[in-house]
RNA sequence: GGCGGCGUACCCAAGUGGCUAAGGGGGAGGUCUGCAAAACCUUUAUGCGCCGGUUCAAAUCCGGCCGCCGCCUCCA
């Protein structure tokens, strides 16, 4: 037992192993800030912030870091578009990415370092590189010599000969060979400089991870991350950035998201199909959008629309109305039976949930397959309780599903609000124009009806409520209301 | 052209050698209800793109074919 990583490196899963006991160090290619997030950049920071949730959960210490990219061509070009200074636009999406973040329940790693805060480290692999005869200085630039690197193309499974014949861009004549990649640039008139040995200039893209990784978790370290589309050339120039300066292995697995795509293609901002984050997050509580994207396997693409999202909406209001009726039992439980076949039955599933819970999780974090064993969970719950069960166990059962299913749920970071809190979101999500105290009005304008059994009168104002989108049940003890879905 | 991946019901989706092919949404019927809603029950793929092969046994392994996608350029 135990968990398994599909490591792209060698395209199985793997038994994970962390190089320190108990503790896994993780670093994850973050955003370039010169835009707003897309839904596609939430699915890699929510798959990343799961499986670190995971490892915690797994008793794991964990250094999860995952960088900003502040400073690179297209926030030079956004800048000039806007007329701010590029440190400006990284700022301002920077704060953006945050606000985006933080709705979508993902956390912040250990470590969000930023590349403009690591160029001394840098510079220092670039002179190593030099040294060691991977690199070489062009007219003020530097480049990696890709053909120094033996292993280049073991995590992209390609050899250079081949991507040779499908190379598509004009070769910068200051270069050796088409791949070789810039370690350093120089800088043109007005662009953001940094003095070097070999002039003014800033860093090429795939330094900052080398330098950032081995700066906050060491030359080797467990566990590299990103959207699978880093795989080449990013991560592969990484490796080779690393492994030649230090000697020593990168990083052990190799975890990459599968993309998500609109009318099959790949979600782009090159493309232009994309929603953003904050358009999405208008529609639909962040928790819809978490369950949908956690409901298919981390590596698997997702074809993303919002007739999806709305069909993920139902399976969460299951969850809350269940969770309500929980509530409800609790308020009115009085002790009245022995424990019976059933309860015992009921406490079975319940104490060996978590087992099932950590079966899927542990099987390359199989997010879909652990959400399915709390529908399963949340259905025995259900049946349960239509038995109107009355002993001191069922009430502990009960008590204990509940707390069973916040802890794993918690886990993917969903399921965390109240039903309140949920029925509440979606009016909002839903643009409904009536406020809780309107309905509450209604409601007990309909209690009236109902005691002088004018039924006309009180479906008629269900039926009003419900062509606004409201629904009303009628309990034992009173009608509560909820947001149709 | 090279490399990688995918194709499971009306929709989404798990399952990668062996109990009746998870789970969610939707549809149909039922229980409950003043009527509803919710919940529960029954039902909705003798079937896993197609064709062969290996095996006592395949959605799962192998070969071929068809379709779709990604990477090879910045990209989560």
């Amino acid at each position: 037992m135990g968990l398994k990583i599909y490591n792209t490196m060698s395209g199985k899963k793997e038994v994970f192993v962390p190089i320190k006991d108990n503790h896994v160090r993780m670093y994850v290619c973050g955003v370039t800030v010169y835009d707003l997030c897309h839904v596609g950049h939430a699915r890699s920071a929510i798959v990343f912030d799961t499986i670190s949730r995971y490892l915690r959960f797994s008793k794991y210490g964990v250094t999860f870091v995952k960088n900003f990219t502040d400073i690179d061509d297209k926030i030079i070009t956004r800048a000039a578009e806007e007329g701010k200074r590029w440190d400006e636009v990284a700022e301002t999406y920077t704060k953006e990415y945050y606000e985006d973040m933080s709705r979508l329940g993902v956390a912040s790693p250990e470590v969000e370092p930023k590349a403009t805060g690591h160029i001394a480290e840098m510079l220092k692999i670039i002179a190593t590189l030099i040294d060691k005869g991977y690199a070489y200085e062009a007219g003020g630039d530097v480049f990696y010599e890709v053909g120094k690197f033996g292993d280049y193309g073991t995590l992209s499974k390609r050899d250079l000969d081949s991507m040779e014949a499908g190379a598509r861009v004009e070769v910068d004549p200051k270069k050796r060979n088409h791949f070789d990649f810039a370690l350093w640039k120089k800088s043109k008139e007005g662009e953001p400089a940094w003095d070097s040995p070999w002039g003014a200039g800033r860093p090429g893209w795939h330094i900052e991870c080398s330098a950032m990784s081995q700066k906050h978790l060491g030359d080797t370290f467990d566990i590299h991350g990103g959207g699978a589309d880093l795989i080449f050339p990013h991560h592969e120039n990484e490796i080779a950035q690393s492994c030649a300066a230090t000697g020593k292995p990168f990083a052990r697995y190799w975890i990459h998201n599968g993309f998500i795509t609109i009318d099959k293609e790949k979600m782009s901002k090159s493309l232009g199909n994309f929603f953003t984050i904050r358009d999405i997050l208008r529609e639909f509580d962040p928790e819809v959008l978490r369950v949908f994207l956690l409901s298919t396997h981390y590596k698997s693409p997702i074809e993303f629309s919002r007739e999806s999202l709305r069909q993920t909406e139902p399976s969460l209001d299951r969850v809350y109305s269940t969770v309500l009726r929980v509530e409800e039992f609790f308020k009115s439980f009085k002790e009245k039976t022995q424990s019976s076949e059933e309860d015992g039955h009921f406490s079975g599933i319940v104490n060996s949930f978590k087992d099932r819970f950590i079966e899927a999780m542990d099987d390359d974090f199989n997010t879909a397959a652990a959400i399915a064993h709390i529908f399963d969970l949340i259905r025995e719950l259900n049946r349960y309780l239509d038995k109107k069960p009355a002993s001191l166990q069922s009430k502990q059962s009960v008590a204990k599903a509940i707390e069973q299913i916040k802890e794993c749920a918690g886990v993917l970071n969903i399921f965390t609000k109240t039903p309140h809190q949920w029925y509440l979101a979606l009016l909002e999500t839903h643009g409904i124009q009536i406020s809780e105290p309107e309905i509450e009005e209604l409601i007990t304008k309909r209690r009236e009806a109902r005691q002088n059994k004018d039924w006309k009168l009180a479906d008629e104002i269900r039926n009003t409520l419900d062509k606004m989108g409201i629904i009303l049940e009628d309990k034992v003890d009173g009608t509560i209301w909820k947001v149709k879905v």
